[in-house]
DNA sequence: CAGAGTTCTGACTATTTGGTCAGCTTTTTC
DNA sequence: GAAAAAGCTGACCAAATAGTCAGAACTCTG
């Protein structure tokens, strides 16, 4: 252990963000087992050693990075708005994790790979946290099934159809290109992606687009 | 290199065999970085040196476990009648997927990894296989559209939703069982999921359940 | 049963990798 | 402006790991 810090300076901080961002493109390349310390070092463009001041070890490393991507989740993910009627927050939740996935396609990559591993380097707070989130709108889905405000569907089901399928997306760099033959997706593709997903989730759910999105 | 095989003989196809089931254990179970050849020797309960008799590297092991993950695929989601209805077909290669993936979760799961890793430990030729028959069926959906037999959508955001969402589930290890709180699916559960997954995929073509698979 | 071919393996090597550390330089503090 | 603290780094190290190899042990065939 080299890096239970003293205290935290302007400086400090910088190249450690300089170097949490560099860990993040690496891990997003070659996941935990694949990722080298040597290569974070030479993209933040510091000594190896350097790396090591700042995190104990590889694992603090992908912690900080993770965590910071978990936070982002829930951040954009928080609010539901359990009286708003069904249509509205499922669209507009599909288009922030779209979007999400324009912005931060790197992180979402992590996720997708952390989520694929079976989290097995999430912390159990994290883990909850996730969890949590998904229980909660699952329950919000539920009352409007009840209330007969969609169809019935499992809900938990709906949700991994969201889930799965922009995750899906978030892979710009691999298949999607593969299949659509083309090098990176533009922001047109994202609205075309997300438009056509609204319109598959609201026929699941026996629901009418509400149009306040976006204007074709 | 050691491994450019003489001849094949029964005893050496059954070690060969039993070398490869416990690399598909060690892939799934930790990635291509992340699998350690000595604990594919332990779980084959063959001293390390002979799984470097059968396969020359870590690559070849992994190369030879791949290319029958794709086998596997390939053989199962081959046939498509096109003269079918689109109900039929799209039920039929659900529940055919939601099976494989009961069978071989090990499997899916490597396929799985392998794509969020986009490709990049897949041959050129199992590469364009894989894409060919994606573009099959996309074909398909396009001519039933044109024909009017369901309701337009993008081919591949569909065949997406049905792939993602059946691979989401082949984690069963991982984050279903610690959504549902489960430590395994059942035949049951995988009935359900197909079930559902089925309703769900039909609502969003506008199409009717056809009736002939599951009894309930 | 002899000998050719195949299978097997313990002992080894080369290399890579995460991580350490002593001492240097820079920045902050009083 | 000097002492203290924080930041930095080249040179190491120990451990792990993929891969090699010489020769022993089997197995099959004529």
């Amino acid at each position: 252990m080299t890096a239970t810090g003293r205290k935290i300076t302007p400086l400090g901080n910088r190249r450690r963000d300089q170097i949490l961002r560099a860990a993040e493109a690496e891990f997003e390349k070659y996941g935990f087992e694949g990722a080298r310390i040597q290569r974070i070092a030479d993209l933040a463009e510091v000594p190896k050693a350097n790396v090591h001041y700042y995190f104990a070890s590889k694992s603090t490393l992908y912690d900080a990075v993770l965590s910071n991507v978990v936070d982002l989740w829930n951040a954009a993910l928080a609010p539901i708005d359990a009286d708003a009627d069904p249509a509205t927050v499922l669209e507009d939740y599909i288009r922030m994790k779209v979007e999400l996935t324009r912005l931060y396609p790197a992180a979402t990559r992590i996720f997708a790979q952390e989520m694929l591993g079976g989290w097995q380097h999430l912390s159990e707070h994290l883990k909850r946290e996730t969890r949590a989130w998904t229980e909660h709108l699952a329950t919000e889905i539920e009352n409007w099934i009840r209330q007969e405000r969609m169809l019935p569907v499992d809900p938990f089901h709906l949700i991994f159809v969201i889930w799965a399928t922009t995750q899906h997306y978030a892979e710009s760099g691999t298949q999607v290109k593969s299949i659509y033959r083309k090098n990176s997706l533009t922001r047109q593709d994202h609205d075309r992606l997300a438009d056509s997903l609204v319109t598959m989730v609201l026929r699941i759910c026996g629901l009418e687009p509400v149009g306040h999105g976006r204007s074709t």
